[in-house]
DNA sequence: CATAAATGTCTTGCGGTGCAAGGTAATAGC
DNA sequence: GCTATTACCTTGCACCGCAAGACATTTATG
């Protein structure tokens, strides 16, 4: 009952995450082919913690189904299972660039209506002291 | 058919949605007092179009739900239907200031993913060799 | 009163997707 | 063999934006 709320935090992040996952895959695999168990770790450096292998994979067979990446094996360099590598094809060049534009006048919108305080409600030079 | 492949860019915009609508409202909401009809409007000006009432209303419901906002009743000034006019909550109000931090915090991390040609720059000179 | 238009509110059902949990497989060391 | 590590993949749930449409209230027209 206590954690409904205060579930906020975590849970507004998983949700942040939609709609740019991908493309957080995506620029990662435009730097230079990589392996999902690769991209928990990359996002986690960035700071986008909490990225789960629960995520990545279903996402990246998406992506490879859509024809945005294709992949390749490769036998692991630290001993395991083979690695599946994903590159960028051209569709999923095509559709970075479309989505850092769809990304960058989204969060400028956002910005904007979330910073509203300017436009509506201009502070007097005054300290205002008065509460209710 | 041409459609098929354009749908991603409004599909995208849905997802980007998620986890940062509920603050754009309690944004517009923390200015002053506002119905449900009018954030389709306000949220249009912002730049976020294709915000529907579909969308609004179930969510001003949870908001609501949850606490962070009450509502009273106040007739309509262009006659119609009256309004259902919504205020900040103390927790709300707290709301919107915790998801803006995180908001803030994961935009920059998101953008730095997104523009990371500048921390894996020290790539060599010499071009990768293609295998295969 | 009946009808319609305008203004608002609210509900239903669908679809996409992040994620916890759990399973599979390959390699290395004991 | 057995276990640990690395890595991949699947299932099922839960959440939420949204199109579509139902419903309520006021004003206007006749």
């Amino acid at each position: 009952m206590t954690k409904e709320l205060s579930a906020s935090h975590d849970q507004r992040r998983s949700q942040l995450l939609r709609g740019v996952l991908d493309l957080c895959l995506l620029a990662l695999i435009g730097e230079r082919p990589r392996y999902g168990y690769e991209f928990v770790e990359a996002l986690t450096e960035s700071g986008l913690d909490l990225v789960s292998e629960g995520s990545i994979y279903p996402l990246l067979a998406r992506m490879e189904r859509a024809g945005l990446v294709d992949s390749y094996r490769a036998p692991s360099a630290a001993g395991g299972a083979p690695r599946k590598y994903y590159r960028l094809t051209e569709a999923g060049a095509a559709e970075l660039a479309t989505g850092r534009a769809t990304w960058s006048t989204f969060t400028v919108a956002v910005s904007r209506t979330l910073d509203d305080e300017q436009h509506s409600h201009h502070e007097q030079h005054g300290h205002h002291e008065q509460h209710e």
